[in-house]
RNA sequence: GGCCCCGUCGUCUAGGCCGGUCUAGGACAUCAGGUUUUCAACCUGGUAACACGGGUUCGAAUCCCGUCGGGGUCACCA
C-alpha cells in the first residue's frame, strides 16, 4: 500500500460547520494521500438545496485551509482550484441513472411518500421491520404519475464487505431494501452521488467514519450495478462525547473555527486529533511531517474515542512552547485585535509572549494575561487586603523613588531596585512583589513581576504604584 | 426492536496477528513532595485498567465460545 498512490477523498455536506468529526476524517484522508504520495480531493455533497448553504461552504473551506488541508483537483476559480460540487455533477447522475433503468438494474416506483410512510407505520406497530416490498419491481412506467428510481437488490444472498480495519463484515441481502437513486422530483439521492463520484474520480480507498459502515452494503450494490470494482473500504471509529454518546455540542464547542477563535493552534488542533483512534508508540507530540510520514491504517485502532478537551489543552501548550517568541508573537496578534487593543510594537508582543509562553495554554488566554495593559485594572478586594497592607507601605514608598530614578525600565535596570529594598528593609521578595503585582495589575497573579513593569511602561506603572500608596496610606474612615 | 461495529487506568493509548519477557508500559487529568516573586513551567513520587463467565493450554490481556455493556444504523437526510 506504500507504494501505491491512493486517490482519496473528504466529502462533507455544507449544512453545518466542519466539526471535530468530520475533521479528523478528513486528517486521517489527507494523511494517507500525503504519505503514499497520492491524491486528496474535497468534495461538497450539496444535493440537499434545502439544508446546504454558501456560507457553510465557505466556512468548511476556511477551517480545511486553517488546518492545514489541501486538496490537489477541483475546478479553477478565479485562480484558486475550487472543491468538487456535486450540483455542479448532476448530468452524470442523470447519465448513470438512465443506464441502470434502461439495463433493469433500477425501476421506477410510484409509491408516494405517504403510502411508504403509512407502510413503515404499520410494520412498526406490528414490530416487525419494515423493508420495501419491491412491489413496483415489475410495475413499469405509469404515466402521469411522479416516480422515484429504486435500485433493485437481490432478496437472497448476502453481500461481503472486506474493511481494511474490521475485516469481514457480512450483510444479508433480506435486511437490505431497494433503495432511492433518484427522487420522484428527479434529485439524485445522497447514497447514489456518492458511488457515482467515487468511481468517477478513481477513488481508490473510502475513508470514512463508522457510522457510514452500514451504508456500505447499499453502496456495493450499486458500485457492482455500475459495472464498477470496488474500492478499497476503511470505517475509521468515531469520535464520542464524555458520555460516550456521538460528539455534539452538548460536549463541548464542535466547530473547527471556535477553536482557532479561542486561540488554538491548528497544529495542536491536528496532533490531538490524528491521536485519536491511532497512534505511533508512545508518541504523542508531531510535526506535521511526521504525521505524514509515520501514518498509516496499521496504526489505526478500531474503537471510538471520547474527546477529551483537557488533553487538547496540553497538546496546544506545547505546541505554544515549541514556537518562536516572534512566531508566537505573530499568532498572537488577532486575539489582541479581537479584543479591541492595540499592542505598541512587535517587541512589546514578542515580550508578552516570552512572558507568558508557558504559563498559558491558549493564545486566548495569553491575551487575556495582558488585559491590564489595556485599561485600568479593577482591583481585587481580597487580594489588596492581603497584599497591600501597610507594612510594606515603606518599602513601597522606597522602591517607587528608586523607580522614579532608575535611568532605563529593563530588567536589568530594575531588579537591583527591587533587590537593595528588600535588603533595606528586611522583606521577603514574595511580599514585595505580590505587592507591586496587585499594585499594577489588581490582581495576585500575573506574569513575572519584571515583565509586569516592562509591559506597562514606565509612566503608567509609577502611576499606580503611586496610587496604590496612597490608598495604604489613606486614613482609614 | 432488526442488522452491524466496538470493549486495557477517569480519558487517549502500547501490548494482542507470532500465548510466558505484562507483579500490564507511556501520555492527559488527579494526588503528594521539591523548586519558586504570584501563576505557570519544571523535577520526584503515588493512586488508577486487561467488562464478565466458560473453554483450549503447563501457562491467556493475548486464541475460541457465550453473556453483559456501549455505540452506530435502519428516510424520496447526508
Amino acid at each position: 500500500m506504500t507504494e501505491e498512490r491512493l486517490r482519496l477523498r473528504f466529502a462533507p455536506s455544507p449544512t453545518g460547520h466542519l466539526h471535530l468529526g468530520g475533521a479528523r476524517t478528513a486528517l486521517f484522508n489527507w494523511l494517507l494521500a500525503r504519505h503514499t504520495g497520492g491524491t486528496f480531493i474535497l468534495r461538497i455533497e450539496d444535493t440537499d438545496r434545502s439544508r446546504s448553504t454558501e456560507e457553510y461552504e465557505a466556512a468548511i473551506l476556511e477551517a480545511m485551509r486553517w488546518l492545514g488541508l489541501d486538496w490537489d483537483e477541483g475546478p479553477e476559480v478565479g485562480g484558486s482550484r475550487g472543491p468538487y460540487r456535486q450540483t455542479e455533477r448532476t448530468d452524470l447522475y442523470r447519465a448513470a441513472a438512465d443506464r441502470l433503468l434502461r439495463e433493469g438494474k433500477a425501476y421506477r416506483c410510484t409509491c408516494s411518500a405517504e403510502e411508504l410512510d403509512a407502510r413503515r407505520k404499520e410494520a412498526e406497530a406490528r414490530k416487525v421491520p419494515f423493508r420495501y416490498d419491491g412491489r413496483c419491481r415489475e410495475k413499469g412506467e405509469v404515466p402521469g404519475r411522479p416516480f422515484a428510481l429504486r435500485l433493485r437488490i437481490p432478496d437472497e444472498g448476502t453481500v461481503v464487505v472486506d474493511d481494511l480495519l474490521r475485516g469481514r463484515v457480512e450483510f444479508p441481502n433480506r435486511d437490505l431494501d431497494d433503495w432511492i437513486l433518484l427522487r420522484s422530483d428527479g434529485t439524485p439521492t445522497y447514497n447514489f452521488c456518492v458511488v457515482v463520484d467515487d468511481v468517477g474520480m478513481g477513488i481508490t480507498d473510502v475513508l470514512r467514519g463508522d457510522d457510514h459502515l452500514s451504508n456500505t452494503p447499499k453502496q456495493v450494490h450499486l458500485f457492482r450495478a455500475l459495472g464498477h470494482s470496488l474500492p478499497r473500504f476503511a470505517h475509521v471509529p468515531m469520535i464520542l462525547g464524555s458520555d460516550r454518546t456521538r460528539l455534539s455540542k452538548r460536549h463541548a464547542a464542535t466547530a473547527v473555527l471556535a477553536y482557532r477563535d479561542e486561540g488554538y493552534l491548528p497544529e495542536a488542533v491536528v496532533n490531538y486529533l490524528a491521536r485519536l483512534s491511532w497512534s505511533a508508540g508512545d508518541q504523542e507530540i508531531f510535526t506535521r511531517e511526521e504525521l505524514v510520514a509515520k501514518f498509516s491504517l496499521e496504526g489505526t485502532g478500531k474503537s471510538a474515542a471520547v474527546f477529551n478537551p483537557e488533553k487538547l489543552k496540553w497538546v496546544n501548550a506545547e505546541k505554544m512552547r515549541a514556537l518562536s517568541p516572534e512566531a508566537l508573537g505573530e499568532r498572537l496578534l488577532p486575539h489582541l485585535e479581537r479584543r479591541g487593543w492595540k499592542p505598541p510594537d512587535r517587541a512589546w508582543i514578542g515580550r508578552l509572549a516570552v512572558a507568558m509562553q508557558e504559563r498559558a495554554q491558549t493564545l486566548g488566554e495569553i491575551a487575556d494575561a495582558a488585559a491590564f495593559c489595556f485599561a485600568e485594572p479593577e482591583r481585587d478586594a481580597r487580594a489588596a487586603a492581603k497584599w497591600l497592607v501597610p507594612s510594606v507601605a515603606p518599602a513601597l514608598r522606597d522602591l517607587l523613588a528608586g523607580l522614579e530614578a532608575a535611568t532605563g525600565w529593563e530588567e536589568a535596570a530594575v531588579k537591583p531596585l527591587f533587590e537593595s529594598t528588600l535588603a533595606r528593609h528586611g522583606l521577603k521578595m514574595a511580599a514585595l512583589a505580590q505587592a507591586v503585582r496587585v499594585a499594577l495589575t489588581g490582581k495576585d497573579v500575573s506574569p513575572p513581576i519584571y515583565d509586569v513593569l516592562w509591559l506597562l511602561g514606565r509612566e503608567r506603572s509609577l502611576a499606580r504604584l503611586r496610587r496604590a500608596l496612597d490608598a495604604i496610606e489613606a486614613p482609614t474612615p
